[in-house]
DNA sequence: AGAATAAACTTGCAAATTGCAAGTATTTAT
DNA sequence: ATAAATACTTGCAATTTGCAAGTTTATTCT
């Protein structure tokens, strides 16, 4: 059984393809990476640009430029912090915790249709396994450097 | 323990982020979906174009335009196929096999150097729920409808 | 305090990647 | 024999990318 790189692979494309479905609520349409965006301002409190560039590790212009382009529809909010003026606070709309909320619930609502095809001793497993997974590549020294 | 989403998003991820170091060998660079594509056709019987562009699940014009370019530096070949001349039949040529040897090597090496931070408890652990959850995601009504 | 350095962005490229629509060539169906 | 389908290729046009160079604000050094 020595295919790791196969089952790896055929993992991580599988999830791709999962998120592909991704990202269309009611009339608003997100591409992936946008999606991405809602979500790492969403589980952060207030994030500079710098943060979440760096948690989704894309060059700051890239992303400066998505982050227009949210702005533009209505998704996030870009605000001068007061005590240090070169940063920019970042946050969601009403309308920008509407999507990402949804979005959760489609992510959750294919994760649990995934996971009914287990076992409960199977979905427990897996579970372990995966945050197992999640310590070992933060331990890695040739994963993942930029990672929160 | 209800961040299934979480857990998967940042595993996700950090195989992204290890993915990006991959694809240059020697003098030879490619991207990372060429890498993938090379895999692709290594891991096939001379597929043809069809094939790999659905494994891949990417439009055949843009599948197409790659193998032009990875035709021109000389990593692969394409011959129509002698039993249906509509076919154009994948294969790779010798550089091609050595980069994609060399990849899958630096792919196992980083694989087994995630690993060698578990007990040998653990890894088998995590190895068989990758296992399951392919199954499970190959079984699921959500995902991956374009998988081998 | 004043000058140099650094940090946090933004904008201007230019290249790469994408998909759709429309085309060609070959094969299959009627 | 003609129509329909399959396997691609090419022409767009839009999106996304990163690097380099700029702006503004903060920090460090002397």
């Amino acid at each position: 059984m020595e295919n790791k790189r196969e089952l790896f692979q055929s993992m991580v494309k599988r999830f791709g393809l999962l998120n592909r479905n991704c990202c269309t609520v009611d009339d608003v349409e997100i591409s992936l990476v946008q999606s991405h965006i809602l979500y790492e301002i969403d589980r952060r409190e207030w994030p500079s640009m710098q943060q979440v560039a760096d948690a989704l590790a894309t060059d700051l212009s890239t992303f400066s430029r998505q982050v227009q382009s949210l702005m533009k529809i209505g998704l996030i909010t870009k605000v001068p912090s007061s005590a240090d003026k070169r940063i920019s606070v970042l946050g969601l709309t009403e309308e920008g915790q509407k999507v990402a909320l949804a979005i959760q619930r489609d992510m959750e609502a294919h994760l649990e249709e995934i996971f009914s095809h287990m076992t409960e001793f199977e979905q427990d497993m897996v579970l372990q396994s995966i945050k197992l997974l999640n310590e070992a590549m933060a331990k890695s020294s040739v994963c993942c450097k930029p990672m929160y």
